[in-house]
DNA sequence: CCGATGACGATGCGATCGCATTGGAATCAT
DNA sequence: ATGATTCCAATGCGATCGCATCGTCATCGG
């Protein structure tokens, strides 16, 4: 067996180029050659690992779905409410890299559209969002589940519309946040 | 002077093939060659009528805001309650065209991120949405103008996120409007 | 009738694209 | 030491891209 590399480090380096060139130029500015040079490897080493553009597009939202799970999941043991606001506001572009992180998010959101690959990634997400949003609602409202369903629905929903006001420069990050614990603590 | 031709129907035309485009390949899908094809006119029409693929691009979120401030002023003279209503409901998916358009603002609105013109465009857009809301929340609940712009965006958010879902196909245009609709009821 | 002008269709060019191919350097089991 | 295997850089190809250019009708004021 020859030279060991790791591979999941690799991966990322060349992941992390695209998200800035996703956050910079949207999904269109992906290309072997771009994704490479912001990268600082070769165009080959990328070919090496991701194949084919498609797969080098589906997994810069599989890692960063990946990402944000690792995140919530260093929450585990907090208590429901916590962690809750947690998924809520996680998304809220706070500081630079979470606006960029939010970003390439929406960049994916809209590819979903039109991509069934990414589509499948981004609703497995969501899926796991609300569930766990429900959950926690139950336990620390004391909700029926289809009731606490509905208000996770409805609060994320919150939060995506809020997020993209603040992306679009119409409110700002603290605004969001407050209107989104004002609105926790109204129902 | 040459033959007379109508202007604006002649660009109309080009930008509804390019909403196709968009809606089946996303805002990537879009080179004058397909949007011509599309349209099923030649290539040198598409040049002749906005120059640059730029100005083809941006003529199509033009276009599509135009159209909805078109249809928002035929509620003029409702009662406000009504006309907020239609405000935060229009863009829910019910129709397939109704889809299609809501898919190629989507588009636009990531595109927004990274494209000035188009960011300004939205930004004008969602700017009078909100005034608009605001002042028909004014007028149907008595509010002053601070607490109902804050009803506003809160309301016009909700009804983004839940737009987002119904496009992903997490939850069907009835449930978001359904929801839409107790919230505006509770408030 | 005629020339200016608007409305194109057609074509060509340089750049960029995704991808396949080739070949060599590095590494380790044998 | 050697052969197998992995890692990767370099190159070439065909397709597509935006855009500029050129030529040709059609139209209408004069």
């Amino acid at each position: 067996m020859p030279r060991a590399v790791d591979h999941e480090q690799r991966r990322f380096e060349i992941v992390a180029g695209l998200w800035q060139i996703v956050a910079e130029q949207g999904i269109e500015g992906i290309s072997l050659r771009s994704v490479a040079a912001r990268s600082e490897v070769s165009m080959g080493r990328v070919q090496h690992y991701f194949g084919t553009k498609d797969a080098l597009v589906v997994a810069g939202i599989d890692l960063l779905v990946k990402r944000a799970v690792i995140e919530y999941e260093t929450t585990a043991g907090r208590p429901p409410d916590e962690r809750l606001l947690h998924l809520l506001l996680q998304q809220i572009p706070a500081t630079e890299a979470g606006r960029m992180g939010v970003t390439v998010w929406y960049a994916y959101v809209a590819k979903a559209m039109t991509h069934t690959a990414v589509r499948e990634i981004l609703a497995e997400a969501t899926r796991v969002g609300v569930e766990e949003c429900t959950r926690h609602i139950q336990e620390a409202d004391g909700l029926p589940k289809a009731a606490a369903r509905e208000r996770a629905i409805e609060l994320l929903a919150l939060s995506d519309g809020l997020t993209l006001r603040v992306l679009v420069g119409d409110i700002t990050a603290a605004e969001a946040e407050a209107s989104i614990r004002d609105h926790r603590a109204r129902l």
